[in-house]
DNA sequence: CTGACTTATATGGAATTATATATCAACTTG
DNA sequence: CAAGTTGATATATAATTCCATATAAGTCAG
């Protein structure tokens, strides 16, 4: 009964979950209830337009009617847009990507399995999660011994403390305010760099 | 009661009448009685959103969801096509399509597939969006020599120029603001009695 | 004026949504 | 482990939509 507005209901849970935005969070910014944000989420029922429209709005997206020979050009810009996942300083995406490496390497070091996930998962939320200048430093020092531990693996007591900061680390990114967010840049469009 | 939702249903009502549509003819496309019709379009009541997707389909709409920040280049979109078809000059027309099947036969010629996809989707707004005497120029002078690329391909360097080229000029176009638009033809949009 | 066509309204009942209030299982975090 | 979040559900009731069937009222052509 709902399947002809999948694809828009959709949509508002990519967008929420996108800005890190908990139901309950929306609910209070929508004036919806959470139990009928869920109910929308899953398809249970086919929200009104005004709750669409509240909705919306609560997660800064403006509905649009567009002809569909347009589609092409519009889907472009909201491409770009999306594209733009950029926010990560070169530093951070370096040190992930080493720690990632190593880890590939080293897992057997840990303590248990699910210590050695809990590890790598946090490292895949840093790729994507910015921090702040603050933060880095931390993470830098917290690995600052990065490059010797291929020969010289950490002691089972310093790679808990490792795994540690990681994720504290990562909880920090993750559930930064929207509002004190790194600041991105605008219009990813405006982006001339030619040495892409 | 319906005062959110107002623009859309005008926007609906606005696209019934560009297309000389009747509220009955609407209704038998989409499914929908010629009173529930009316009364949407006239706010005596909210659609649910399942019947904003039936009415939007019968009329070659699509709903998008897009984020405010990228409104400014979509309305661009949306306006340079809604008031009329012939804002391209015919040169631009002309260039643009021969430069997508010189490019549909040689793509292979650039750096990589996303350079290419990104060269195909730039030609692809360039066929919705003017440009001024002055880009036409830049955009002629980039592709000069296009009547030689078919026996003789440009070299990766001037391909690169030329994508560059083509880029820029796309997002000029893409994020004028509409006021300042390229000047329009005088008698494109003036049968619109809207009250917006 | 008649006839064809269009949009605006009214009414009433069946179907569905809106909303509040709880509860629950799964996870996270400290 | 204890506390707190999150998302999914279960009710139950109020409020709206949905839709069909008329009907009024306006326009336009012949």
């Amino acid at each position: 009964m709902a399947y002809k507005t999948e694809h828009i209901t959709q949509q508002l849970r990519a967008a929420r979950e996108a800005q890190k935005m908990s139901q309950r969070e929306l609910s209070a910014r929508s004036g919806l209830t959470q139990s009928h944000i869920s109910q929308i989420e899953r398809g249970t029922m086919e929200p009104g337009l005004g709750s669409l429209v509240d909705v919306a709005r609560a997660l800064d997206l403006e509905i649009v009617l567009a002809p569909k020979k347009l589609m092409p050009a519009i889907r472009n810009i909201l491409d770009s847009a999306s594209a733009s996942s950029d926010v990560l300083t070169s530093d951070q995406r370096k040190l992930v990507g080493r720690l990632e490496r190593w880890f590939a390497q080293h897992r057997g070091g840990f303590g248990s399995a699910s210590e050695a996930d809990t590890f790598k998962d946090s490292l895949a939320l840093l790729r994507h999660l910015p921090l702040s200048a603050e933060e880095m430093d931390t993470f830098n020092e917290a690995t600052a011994r990065l490059e010797r531990w291929q020969a010289d693996p950490p002691s089972r007591q310093e790679l808990s403390r490792i795994a540690h900061a990681v994720r504290h680390l990562r909880n920090a990114a993750v559930h930064r305010d929207r509002d004190d967010a790194v600041p991105r840049s605008a219009y990813a469009l405006d982006e001339e760099d030619d040495n892409a």
